[in-house]
DNA sequence: AGGTATTCACATGAAACTATTCTCTGAGTTAGG
DNA sequence: TAACTCAGAGAATAGTTTCATGTGAATACCTGT
């Protein structure tokens, strides 16, 4: 009893080496982006008329993951606004994440959420799409602005839903008395727009940024800057932030990843309560923020899903590689097992084929000639992941 | 030997089905006038 | 008669099944030398 209490005694006592930890999330919006001026210039340049209440060119946003897409758009955004509101202009912005799992991940709830956004509410089901739609228009109509929509992760949308969305979202204007709406898209796939309905890619596209990656340099600054905000000086190590920017760069220049692991790094450094942080707290967080998104990925799946991994446990011990035959008997005995019931090959096919999304697992397609075509399936976890990975499944599933 | 043709063991696609969650509608019921 | 309840029809969605078609190359099967 007495021990807790002096542990959060001093707890308290000893202050922590963060600031201010929220400049590290990566919801955390700074004052001014770095790097990215001149696509910031050219966004502004192009949506500009919008303040006159002319719609803009459609625009669209390549980049990977991490090299400021979101945080260039919401920046010009919201000084668009700030004018906006200043001279009594009626323009709005909506930010939609398109990958947000029931948020705004079918066409349905995309729309449902724009309506939500214009600040009106809608059943999450059991209503007709076309109704939906309907409402939408009405609602957008009445409001007699101009808005500018930007769908984040577009990609993930049209490949889950198809492009019809996209198309009625920019056949709407001609529908429309008093409003527009211009359509801002951000994609991490920079061949996106390939496979997109010609009509739908021509109007869709007027305009197109490429965010290029970042720099090891570069990322250095960023880290940097936000490091000053959010550690106290000198609780740092010198040759922390350029591990953290090296490490980013090589994977395509990410830097939320950066920020995320220099975040880890602190909270790990803090927990095992060292002054400073050292490039082993970095190296710690990186095997973390890994084992993380792994279990995270996992444990969100359904059990069948859980039951499919837990068999390539079982299997890649006794062996490098294997195939997805093996992997099904496997996964068959499993579920036998546990008294579930067993999914045909063709599902398990495909979920082979989302753990290789994931990264849980390495698949390539391969041609045995005579004797067929499959997965040459191999796990691309660390092993003390695995362990940990087995143990969670293991109770997940039920089993001994 | 050299060239086709087969053939395996899945991959990949499309459509359709199932269970669940939710809304809306309208018939039947209730309570008050 | 107005308000209330409650079953049933209809939607959206996730997860899956069924049916159909595709596929790369090691082997089997020819062919002519």
């Amino acid at each position: 009893m007495m021990g807790i209490t002096n542990f959060f005694e001093n707890f308290l006592k000893k202050d922590s080496f963060f600031i201010n930890k929220k400049v590290l999330l990566p919801t955390y919006v700074p004052e001014a982006v770095i790097y990215r001026e001149e696509q910031i210039q050219e966004a502004a340049n192009i949506l500009a008329p919008a303040l006159r209440m002319e719609k803009p060119s459609s625009l669209f946003i390549y980049g990977k993951t991490g090299t400021g897409k979101t945080l260039s758009v919401k920046h010009v955004l919201t000084s668009m606004c700030d004018v906006a509101k200043n001279n009594q202009i009626r323009l709005k912005t909506v930010y939609i994440n398109c990958k947000l799992k029931r948020v705004a991940d079918t066409e349905y709830r995309l729309i449902a959420q724009l309506i939500n956004e214009l600040g009106e509410d809608i059943p999450p089901t059991g209503l007709p799409t076309d109704e939906v739609y309907t409402i939408f228009y009405a609602l957008l109509d009445k409001k007699s602005c101009l808005l500018l929509l930007v769908l984040d992760e577009i990609d993930q949308l049209t490949k889950k839903i198809g492009d019809e969305v996209l198309y009625n979202l920019t056949r709407i204007n001609t529908e429309l008395k008093n409003s527009q709406i211009c359509l801002i898209g951000i994609s991490n796939n920079l061949v996106f727009s390939e496979n997109l309905d010609p009509r739908v890619k021509s109007s869709l596209s007027e305009e197109e940024i490429i965010f290029p990656p970042y720099n090891a340099l570069q990322i250095q600054d960023i880290l940097r800057k936000r490091a000053v905000l959010a550690f106290k000086e000198g609780t740092l190590k010198t040759g922390v932030v350029e591990k953290c920017a090296a490490f980013a760069a090589r994977e395509h220049g990410d830097v939320r990843r950066a920020i995320d692991l220099l975040r880890v790094a602190g909270e790990i450094a803090e927990r095992s309560g060292s002054d400073t942080i050292e490039i082993m707290h970095l190296d710690e967080a990186e095997k973390k923020v890994e084992a993380d998104k792994v279990i995270n990925a996992a444990t969100n799946q359904p059990k069948q899903f859980q039951a499919v991994l837990y068999s390539i446990l079982l299997l890649s011990p006794q062996r490098k590689q294997f195939f997805t035959g093996e992997v099904y008997d496997i996964y068959t005995n499993i579920c036998q097992r546990g008294n579930s019931n067993v999914l045909t090959q063709r599902r398990v096919s495909d979920i082979l084929a989302e753990l290789d999304m994931l990264g849980i697992i390495n698949a390539k397609i391969i041609s045995k000639g005579r004797y067929g075509r499959t997965r040459e399936i191999a796990l691309a976890i660390d092993e003390t992941i695995v362990l940990k990975l087995k143990e969670i499944l293991e109770k997940s599933l039920g089993l001994g």
